[in-house]
DNA sequence: TCTCCTTGTTACAAAATTGTCGCATCAAGG
DNA sequence: CCTTGATGCGACAATTTTGTAACAAGGAGA
């Protein structure tokens, strides 16, 4: 799962062990674990780091799976990520409650890890096409996460690495600008100290790219702001 | 939080140390911070700054904030301004009587600075819908903050940064007028030396870029006091 | 070790944006 | 109708932002 940016799954469970466990196979799944102990807590995560998926443990003091589900699917920005309930208790009726707030999967304790990882897996296919191998389109622009190659019209495009990444963000949301500090976190990394210029220079080098085999410059160029495709 | 005008905020602590580091900390999550060291300058502040939150402390000298919220959330033109408080008694009652008087939400001392700049960006996100890429319609002008396109009607409009970042100020507000100064702190920002005139020149060039392909001017000129859409 | 490719940085040119002036117009009160 | 302060607007120079070529350093593979 190199080839473009990590997914992020936000876990939510207050049992400390259980914890460890699902962290430990998310990360080597490929995800970016950001880790809550409460339902409160939870909620401010979910602000401050936009997970793609949320894993999140029916029963817990105060404020409840459940609860946190409900608050997450009414409000209208939160409502689209993909939320996987883990529940002790097996019978129908809670889950059909579980599902009425709205919960997107759901697995019931014990559960097989291996269970657990495929359902999430399946949830990101959704929201991130690019991390599992889905073709991303957009105009004649097409981009195949699995072989690494980028094409436009007929011809095969050569892009570097960046580059590459570059695109694929682009490619996730046509349309939405990204500032060039956005794009340094997710291509370039977190705390990786690089001048925010570097970013020109790239989103030339893969505009040059894209324009190999003729054909108009997709990137649009927001004065002020950053770049974006189309 | 580049794209769109600064979010205001009014602090209100009479506690100069922890002000201080509520100060830094909201501005570093890309607020412009409004400092108020008692209740009396709080009110005088709210009509003068319009700020889109306000973190008030409970005890204060004088004018409580408890009585600060109740006045604000009388008026109508500022009961819509959300409220947070900040209390040092976690009992249930203070906590119950304090949401009775209208507050939005609610942070016990000790807290984590995380967790209040978690809840100021929520609060932030019902009132500045801008930030969060909610696409703004007023007539046949649509704005979307995401891709930072302005259409009107069919035609796509073309923008320099500031008369984008005015049009969403007005946007945000159909209707409200805004003087001179409140524009200059809202667009430009605090601290930015420019004289009031300016505000005129690029109004008239935000009109001329809203007319570029024919269409009313919605843009209102009220004498003496400012600018509004509609 | 020697290539070939990629990467980050810098410097400079080109382009877009900005703030201010000066003067024409306008609206409202007398 | 006239006065007066406020507003609209074209022009322009200064500043900021962006595009891109050049270059040196690093790394992978032969």
């Amino acid at each position: 799962m190199a080839h473009t940016s990590q997914p992020v799954v936000l876990l939510v469970e207050d049992e400390p062990a259980q914890r460890e466990v699902l962290a430990y196979n998310l990360e080597a799944e490929g995800f970016r674990v950001v880790q809550a102990a409460n339902g409160e807590d939870a909620l401010l995560f979910v602000d401050e780091d936009t997970p793609d998926i949320i894993i999140l443990d029916w029963m817990m003091p105060q404020l409840s799976g459940i609860e946190v589900c409900r608050r997450l699917k009414m409000r209208p920005e939160t409502r689209a990520i993909p939320i996987i309930m883990l529940s002790a208790r097996a019978e129908e009726v809670d889950r059909i409650r579980g599902l009425e707030t709205g919960a997107d999967d759901y697995v019931i304790k014990p559960y097989s890890v291996l269970e657990l990882m495929a359902r999430a897996r399946v949830q990101l296919r959704r929201v991130r096409p690019s991390s599992i191998g889905v073709v991303l389109e957009w105009d004649d622009i097409r981009l195949d996460p699995e072989t690494h190659r980028v094409y436009r019209g007929d011809h095969v495009l050569k892009l570097g690495p960046t580059e590459f990444r570059l695109l694929s963000t682009f490619m996730e949301k046509p349309g939405r600008v990204w500032s060039r500090e956005q794009l340094l976190d997710r291509v370039w990394g977190r705390d990786i100290y690089v001048d925010s210029r570097t970013v020109d220079v790239h989103i030339g080098r893969l505009r040059k790219s894209l324009m190999q085999n003729g054909g108009e410059d997709p990137l649009r160029t927001v004065r002020g702001a950053g770049y974006a495709l189309g």
